[in-house]
Order: structure tokens, then C-alpha cells, then sequence
DNA sequence: CGCATATTCAACCGTCTGGTTGACCATTCC
DNA sequence: GGAATGGTCAACCAGACGGTTGAATATGCG
């Protein structure tokens, strides 16, 4: 009985997912251009593109032998209304975004995780 | 390294976890009586309630013999306003978003768990 | 003290996950 | 047609996950 918050809150606990639908958010990406900046192969790529495409949370369409993943922002609805349930955290409170960060930022600029950084 | 998102995206993503959430929206319960509706063992309530502890968003405190959790909201408020930033990325700062982003990444029972959300 | 209650610990088990590699389509280019 | 490019598939592996059971550790109570 899995639901859809299941396969949308378990595609965004992992980093590398995480990271690929910020990419996303620039722009529409080919896959092999969203491996490019990752220590890990293409097929590991491929895999998370899938999970994050079942999940909803991004689109895959191929044109020529390209395959162009595009951010499904929506499908991140029911979860973020499920959890603003539990706090008092306007839909919309960018003060709060940017104290968040401000905070938080610290270090870090690059998506290197382990070793190998970004060509 | 694994990050505060690594771990309440991952907490939220079991359906006994988030149904236990909501259960704690209502009020405080000891660890017992949080068992009690699901049909599992207590020992494997208490692992859940231990990933939940992990990810902050529940706290444990025990009163006498018994344990009492309590929900603690707060620890949804990074993953939240991390989802809200794909919501609306109209009037978000890009730009502080995808630095917090890149620091982050370095670094059959009572319950049909999806409809369980809060009240 | 001795027993019941509340909760965790420890070992174990099957399944899922995230990664690898190498082979396999599909498409474009010469 | 044949080679290079873009992506996925399949098999495999180590480790995490979600669950079980049984023993252990408090704490409260008569």
C-alpha cells in the first residue's frame, strides 16, 4: 500500500536526489549532462533519474537520442501540505527562508561528495 | 556526510513513522500506547520511534517507567521550507537556495497511512 | 522482596537500496 | 553501412532497513 507521500518523501531523502532536482530547477537537463558533475557512474545517475520520475517529482522526454529531464514541482504538493500540518510555517515565509540560510550556509559550494570534484 | 534533510526526508518516508507523527499532533503518548493501534511489536515501534528521536523530530522523556514522546515540529521546518523553495521559485532567491543546497550536500491495520495527515 | 509493567537491547532474517561493471538498444554522423 | 554517442538493462555486491523473537534493564506496587 504504498502512497504517493512514500515514494516522494523517500526520492528526496537521498542527497544526490536532492541535488539533481536543484540542478532542475535552472534549467531543463540531458542526462548525461546531470551525471556530469557527479563521482558516480551514468547508470547510477539513470537509476536516480528513475526514481525521482516514478516519484513525479521530474519528467523524462526523448527527443532525437537525447532524453531531456524536466522539474515536476507539483508532485512535491502533497507533502509539502502534509508537513505545513505540523508547524506553524507559512506556505510562504521567505523572511524564515532566508534566516534559515543564513544560518545554515556555512560551507561548502560544489557537488562533490566524496572524492572526485566537478570537472 | 549525511545531513539534517538526509535524515527527516528519510524518517518521513515510512507510513508507520508519519502515521505516529500525526497520532502525536493530538497529544504526548507513552511509547506503549503509540503501539498500541499498529500491528507490529512494541520493539519495532520503539526503532521507529528512535529514527524519529534521531531526526529530532520527536523527543523522549521519561517519567518514572514510562516514556512519554512528544511531537517536535520544528525539525520539519528545514525539509519544508527546502520543498517550498520548488513550490514557488518565483520569488525565492535562487541563488542563496542552490549555496545552502550545495552545503548541505556536502556535509492490515488500524492505519491506511496516507490519508492519516494531520488535522 | 518479588512480581508485573514499560521499554530497550541483541541477534537474526529477508528485502530494498545505492553503487559497480559490461552488454545492449537507439540515434546521429561520416 | 559502420562508428561514435546517449541511455538503459542485467547481474552482482555490500550495507541499510523493517521486522521478528527472546533476554535484559529499569521502575512501580503489594
Amino acid at each position: 500500500m504504498t502512497g504517493p507521500l512514500d515514494s516522494v518523501f523517500s526520492a528526496l531523502a537521498d542527497p544526490t536526489r536532492r541535488a539533481i532536482l536543484t540542478m532542475l530547477l535552472e534549467d531543463d537537463m540531458a542526462v548525461t549532462d546531470v551525471a556530469e558533475p557527479f563521482a558516480m557512474s551514468l547508470a547510477a545517475i539513470s537509476k536516480h533519474l528513475a526514481i525521482l520520475a516514478e516519484a513525479g517529482l521530474i519528467a523524462r522526454e526523448k527527443r532525437g537520442r537525447v532524453i531531456w529531464c524536466k522539474l515536476e514541482p507539483d508532485a512535491m504538493r502533497a507533502a509539502s501540505v502534509w508537513m505545513q500540518g505540523f508547524g506553524q510555517f507559512e506556505p510562504v515565509d521567505l523572511d524564515a527562508f532566508e534566516r534559515f540560510l543564513a544560518g545554515e550556509l556555512a560551507d561548502g559550494d560544489t557537488f562533490s561528495q566524496d572524492s572526485a570534484g566537478p570537472a
